[in-house]
DNA sequence: GCTCCAGATCGACGTTCATCAATCTACATA
DNA sequence: TATGTAGATTGATGAACGTCGATCTGGAGC
C-alpha cells in the first residue's frame, strides 16, 4: 500500500454547479484505518475465517495437529495462515513441548467489531 | 482459491499418544466462509476501509465527486474501489444524471458484525 | 550421541491485487 | 448535432497472495 492516506481534503470542485452538500470528511484516519484493514485482510480467507471460527469455538488452546487434517491443505499452507492471523495478532500460539496451540485473542475481533458498530 | 473446503475432518491422527482433546468441528461451512470472507477481503483495505466510513457517516447518498478528492488516487483507482465495495454488498449506488451517488448498504455490515459477535 | 516427529521456514509457481494512463459511455447543454 | 463533463472500463505493470514440496529447527526418546 504505497497510497499517502493524509486525508486532507483537496476540495477543487466544481466547474459549474454543485452536485451535493458540502464535503465529507472520513474520521477514521491513516493509522487506525491501516490497523483496521489489517485485521479485516487477516479475515479476508475462508480458511482463515475458519480457523478462526474453530479456535473461538474451542474454549482454550487447540493443537495445530487438530487443525491441520480439518482441511485439503498441506501442513506448510496451515502454517503459513496462521501466522497470518498472529499477525494481525487475531491469534496467538506457545508451544510447550513438541506441539504447537494456538488461541483466539478476542481484543483483535472486539476492537473490529466496535468499529464495525459505527463509531 | 481453488481449495476444496469440505470440512470432513480427516481425523487421521496420532502415532503415540494424543496431545489434545477430541477433534473439534468448525462450524462455518463452507458456503458462509466464502461469503463472510468476501465481506472481510473487501473491507481489508485502507482506502475502501475509509470509503466505508465516508459513506457511513454520512447520512444518505454521496457523490463520487466529493469522494474522489479525499484521496491521493485516480478517479479510475477510486472508481474500482467502489465497485469492490459494491460487489462484496457492502455499498450500492445510483446515477440520475450525470453524477453517481453511492451509499452504505447495511444489511451486510450486519450480517458480519453478528459473524463477529461469536455465534 | 543419534533418530524421529511436529511445526516453522524457504523457494518457486501461478493467480490475484492496486494502481495508473488512456479510452469509452452517457448525460447535459449549447 | 457537436462539445464538454462524470464516471466506468480497459490494458499494462509491479507487488502481494495462496499453495506446494523440500528443508530447517528443536524437543523427545532411545
Amino acid at each position: 500500500m504505497n497510497v499517502d492516506l493524509e486525508l486532507e481534503p483537496k476540495t477543487k470542485r466544481l466547474p459549474g454547479e454543485p452536485c451535493c452538500e458540502p464535503v465529507v470528511y472520513p474520521d477514521v484516519e491513516r493509522q487506525q484505518a491501516q490497523r483496521m484493514a489489517k485485521i479485516a485482510k487477516a479475515l479476508g480467507d475462508p480458511v482463515r475465517l475458519q480457523l478462526v471460527d474453530v479456535l473461538r469455538k474451542h474454549a482454550g488452546k487447540v493443537c495445530v495437529c487438530e487443525l491441520v487434517p480439518l482441511f485439503d491443505l498441506s501442513q506448510p499452507t496451515v502454517s503459513h495462515h496462521l501466522k497470518k492471523l498472529k499477525d494481525a495478532g487475531i491469534v496467538g500460539s506457545e508451544r510447550p513441548g513438541l506441539w504447537a496451540y494456538y488461541y483466539v485473542n478476542p481484543e483483535a475481533l472486539e476492537e473490529f467489531s466496535r468499529w464495525l458498530s459505527l463509531a
